[in-house]
DNA sequence: TTAATAGTGTCTTTCAGACAATATTAT
DNA sequence: ATAATATTGTCTGAAAGACACTATTAA
């Protein structure tokens, strides 16, 4: 927005291309230990009965961060800002812009990546009639290119994992650690030694908080209860969680 | 662009809100030893004399990238693809749309990041009239939002550098240690110890690979010519080059 | 009882960073 | 000659990962 001729642009919007602007959500949560994306059925053409990523147009006044929250409350069927969508972490993935990548016009797609915890199936009726939580492995031949944005946000989350504390943002306020790792080991799709997990994830300062609690019981197989935590005030981890078994695939 | 209302939309463009999607282009380079932007002045209204990222609107059939990398080109004089240009990182940063952002209607921008070996001053006449490198420390008060984007911009480049190799696209093809230590420098704005940021940076698997050559002359003020070095083929660096002293302010 | 899990202890290897030492070159 | 720089060596402490061990609880 810097040249003589942009200004003179700006005066009439008929002017310009012909574009618009839409949010595409990546929702992503656990369940069951098994990684899931939320995605909708498409009733209309194009990509007629594939399965896309929840979205929509970017309204006047809204930002884009308030669309793809407006666009993930619509799809769930809960509202923002309440219960369980409040603790939802929300942030801007990317922004894909090819041309022909909607063959109906130029559609820029600004895309979200959010974080949830286990959320309860979507609601039937309403925007939400096909919207169905999706094993991430389950998750291909996506409408438009769905299929990329997805696969970016994946990569943002495995990477989050290692240097922030978003993990918590996939578990209940309240968590044992054992939950925790599970969170780690579904989304980066490998297990991860209990004792080292444990000792380390208490050892990074402002990871974690004990609420003094204990579990009401222990594990399903048993065991003993487990002590409870919340997330704590840390914003980055240091030192930071990383993956394992990176060496191969870098280069 | 999922549901039924976005399906009879798309038939008429003229049914969206108006929107101008434009490319801001973050362009940092090091310059004797300090982090330079490259601004353009602006001329009109709105922000008329104020310094501004270079940008633009996305024409019909190109891609936000090639949006981005065309601005690049006019901004600097420099053709991409040729010479120095065609060494330039370019990547997509984040996308801005808060309504007002722009005064004159509703303007979504992709910024995008780019690192740039030392280039010459951008010629003048044409787009570049306005155009110059300022150090980052004197770009305040920019256009627009780009103060944020720009503080955007340093954030991503001080992260990228201490996990990719990105640190080869501030220096020529054939670059010594010490020249990508005063890039780690100027990005991170703190000295790193010499002797152990050399032995780091050749025990990283494919950071660097020696080309055999030595500079032809020693440092400006004395000590032996340096081995000359070109970037290797590692895509992330393992182990990562951390900064130093981020213990404070995480929190 | 049996098996599984929570939590802790120990050891080895790797790596970051402080510090030192030597060789080389511009001035 | 002097000072600055390139490069390498050494040492210490932090941290990752492998492995082992004890206590607790579900079934």
């Amino acid at each position: 927005m810097t040249t003589e001729r942009e200004f003179l642009d700006g005066y009439d919007p008929r002017e310009f291309p012909p574009v618009a602007v839409t949010v595409d959500v990546v929702t992503l949560t656990v369940r069951d230990g098994v990684l899931h994306v939320l995605l909708v059925d498409r009733a209309q053409h194009p990509f007629a009965g594939r399965r896309a990523l929840p979205g929509g147009f970017v309204r006047e006044s809204e930002t884009l961060a308030e669309a793809a929250m407006r666009e993930l409350a619509e799809e769930t069927g809960l509202r923002p800002g309440e219960g369980q969508l409040g603790a939802v972490h929300l942030e801007q993935l990317a922004s894909y812009g090819d041309p022909g990548r909607d063959p109906r016009m130029r559609v820029i797609s600004v895309a979200y990546l959010a974080f949830a915890p286990s959320l309860p199936d979507p609601r039937a009726g309403g925007d939400a009639a096909g919207a169905a939580w999706v094993p991430v492995s389950e998750a291909a031949g996506l409408a438009f290119d769905h299929d990329a944005i997805l696969a970016a946000g994946l990569d943002r989350a495995r990477a989050k994992l290692e240097y922030t504390p978003l993990a918590t943002a996939f578990v209940p306020a309240e968590f044992t650690i054992s939950e925790l790792r599970a969170v780690y080991a579904a989304v980066w799709g490998e297990d991860l030694h209990p004792g080292n997990f444990h000792r380390k994830v208490l050892s990074v300062p402002g990871f974690v908080e004990s609420t003094g609690e204990t579990a009401s019981r222990g594990g399903e197989r048993g065991g003993p209860r487990a002590r409870l935590y919340r997330a704590g005030d840390a914003r980055l981890l240091h030192p930071a969680l990383l993956r394992p078994a990176r060496e191969d695939g870098v280069r």
